[in-house]
DNA sequence: CGGGACCTTGATTATCTTCAATGCTAGTGG
DNA sequence: CCACTAGCATTGAAGATAATCAAGGTCCCG
């Protein structure tokens, strides 16, 4: 049962990477995954996503680069961001549909089909594909989760100490950010509809955390200077970034 | 394809109620549901709802009146509620537990097991009852968008509204609710709670949709005097409750 | 060398919270 | 039958948090 050795990569990295931080996955499993997308596209930021295949027919698109949003619009023009996807997401566009969300690019995104994971395959690589993608749906729904919790009861400070945990989080398992730096290429216009908060807000708590030391900020790269004092700064609900939620990853 | 007549009544009616307004079912379907759901249980006011059955396993439980929560607690003690059971629900336990999340009766709440629905049955019957529990499913996660949007971009007079909208529907596709009154036998507390505000400004809040003539609210019951009005005040966000949500029960 | 998108800052205002009472109602025990 | 209590709703006043408004400033790109 061999890991993915940190040194080997390929387009689809982030996502076979992301899985097995839920699943163990052979060699073979993570051949399968990388074998099994197809179909790059590139879609410019501030485009809606396609989703159809030749056939005109919806199907799940792994994001390979660039990060992507779903979003609810309001009649006036306010936006809420519901979901965040970056580098090894896959999105599932009969979700955004069920939830009326619509999906558009925050950065030039690059993408994979990703339907053939979805395909049962009757063996054991099969089995453990099925079971990563049960495990990535469930990481989906705490993170909606702790999205109302972020919402509803944390200040804008303890929410925006909460989010950089949760990107920080996302991003180790997916294999793209190094023990405390992590990629941020998101304007402070987008971070603020995630985070239910006016621009002007999100730069001043952003501000206050960048001269109390928690993190450094600059050109979309966000380096966690005190991870202990931020996980503090959420409230203590940031605990389980680093706790319960990463010791799934064995 | 008979519908359950609105004269029927057993225990168990809200849930079977509910599933129909998913998915056409027949009097069978529904025979079916109600004989599924067995062991009544009678959880008090404030007491943590317990899911094992007689071996010791978690089972969904099927709310038969009553109102429960699924809530995050901070360490100093703010809570967030993030679900809402009331007649006619379904509990999941592994979902809670995935989520992190504590359950409570918010009144006096009473339970069946409803771990039989979820068994399937090889027939006509049992795909029914399946294709409804996905809907059903499916609105839950339509529930937990809309609350993120409500947290997230929703002023406390629109939130407020908007609950009310969600809360009506609810209670109508489970057929607990007349056109235009809704049982609310919450606490301020708990709806302040749920809407992320405090206590004394969601009073201040229903004093005003009460002032200005949208509802009427006392002794647990609230009526919606002026629906449209309503959506209106939900920023236009209501409107999905009475449109797209409500054609899906056909 | 513009122009545009984004970030930053200060001043002002609004929304919402907190604190502290007070009132109301139902249940309890004398 | 009547205090007495406890939980909940309500009110007013004061304060904090966050939004809005209005300018600059910076950087990148054509």
């Amino acid at each position: 049962m061999q890991r993915l050795s940190l040194t080997e990569t390929s387009w689809a990295t982030p996502i076979s990477r992301w899985l097995a931080s839920y699943v163990a996955l052979t060699a073979a499993d993570i051949a399968f995954v990388e074998n099994a997308l197809t179909d790059m596209r590139t879609f410019p930021a501030s485009t809606d996503l396609r989703f159809e295949d030749v056939a005109g027919i919806p199907q799940p698109l792994a994001v390979v680069s660039g990060w992507a949003a779903g979003s609810a619009f309001m009649a006036d023009g306010r936006r809420q961001i519901v979901s965040l996807f970056m580098p090894g997401d896959i999105i599932d566009p009969s979700d955004l549909r069920a939830t009326g969300l619509t999906s558009a690019a925050l950065t030039t995104t690059k993408t994979l089909e990703a339907a053939a994971l979805f395909r049962s395959r009757d063996d054991k690589t099969g089995a453990r594909i099925a079971e990563a993608l049960r495990a990535y749906g469930r990481a989906v729904q705490v993170r909606r989760v702790r999205h109302i919790v972020r919402l509803g009861r944390l200040s804008a400070y303890e929410r925006t100490a909460d989010l950089i945990l949760e990107l920080h989080d996302r991003q180790q398992r997916a294999g793209l950010a190094d023990q405390r730096i992590i990629s941020l290429p998101l304007t402070q216009e987008a971070l603020s509809d995630h985070l239910g908060l006016s621009v002007v807000h999100v730069n001043r708590t952003l501000q206050q955390l960048r001269r109390e030391g928690l993190i450094d900020y600059q050109g979309g790269r966000l380096i966690l200077r005190d991870r202990a004092r931020l996980s503090a700064a959420a409230g203590l609900l940031g605990e389980a970034y680093g706790g319960a939620a990463l010791s799934g990853s064995a």
